[in-house]
DNA sequence: AAAATCGGTCTACCGTGATAGACTCAAAAC
DNA sequence: GTTTTGAGTCTATCACGGTAGACCGATTTT
């Protein structure tokens, strides 16, 4: 499964993970009011998707084969890997530099990598 | 400034951030080595990057616009805001997903954000 | 002087993301 | 039965990343 989707992809696949499994007719519509598509453009798109695999369009009904979580952390990993070598760490710390974090934030991502942590002692 | 690198370009940047500033020919040398580049192939992606405004070649001589740091800060918080929209926790939560964090990088996550959080009390 | 080398440009091809018009076919509405 | 509508395909265009061959002019080497 190729995972190497456009902006504007990734942007309909969110439309889709929030209504799945959903008639392509509804899709067409939806596109149209949140994207300002016309109703082939829906339709190569989503054959474009399903041709890498991360669609389904059967009956007229299209579903995901890939949940937005795993998509998510997929890419999260890949852009990490590519850019920071794969260290977390140093991507925050280009994500912060020059920046202040608030107490709100921080808080939360201690609570997010305790979470995390390998309970192992 | 465009920052819409691809992984190819990003790549290249790389090489020049390791060396500047640099003689084009030498990145025809370092590119053939390192990316089994042609020699047209580093003048064009050279030449590619100007008119993005993030490289300049002069007198033979080629130098970055943006500094490695500043690039990967951008790239970041970009990544982040149009995958999570702009929630560092979230795109955490979703780079460890169903992962373990080792006490290691804990502790350097831990020291990360203890250096960026803002102080006033 | 002739040949090789180096810096650099120009043009071009392929793949693919983004986007859409034209068109077909079947079912539903009138 | 004819029109309308909805589903879906086919073809096409533009931009751009990736890649390179052909070529040119100046300098260096032989």
């Amino acid at each position: 499964m190729n995972l190497e989707l456009g902006d504007v992809q990734t942007k309909f696949m969110g439309l889709v993970w929030d209504r799945e499994p959903v008639g392509s007719g509804e899709l067409v519509k939806v596109s149209a009011e949140e994207l300002g598509w016309k109703k082939s453009t829906t339709y190569t798109v989503i054959k474009k998707l399903c041709d890498k695999g991360i669609l389904k369009s059967e009956d007229g009904i299209v579903t995901t084969l890939i949940s937005r979580e795993k998509f998510f952390a997929k890419k999260s990993r890949q852009f990490v890997e590519e850019s920071f070598n794969g260290s977390l760490p140093a991507f925050i710390a280009a994500f912060y530099s020059g920046k202040k974090l608030s107490k709100k934030e921080a808080d939360e991502i201690q609570k997010m990598i305790d979470s995390c942590v390998e309970e192992r002692k």
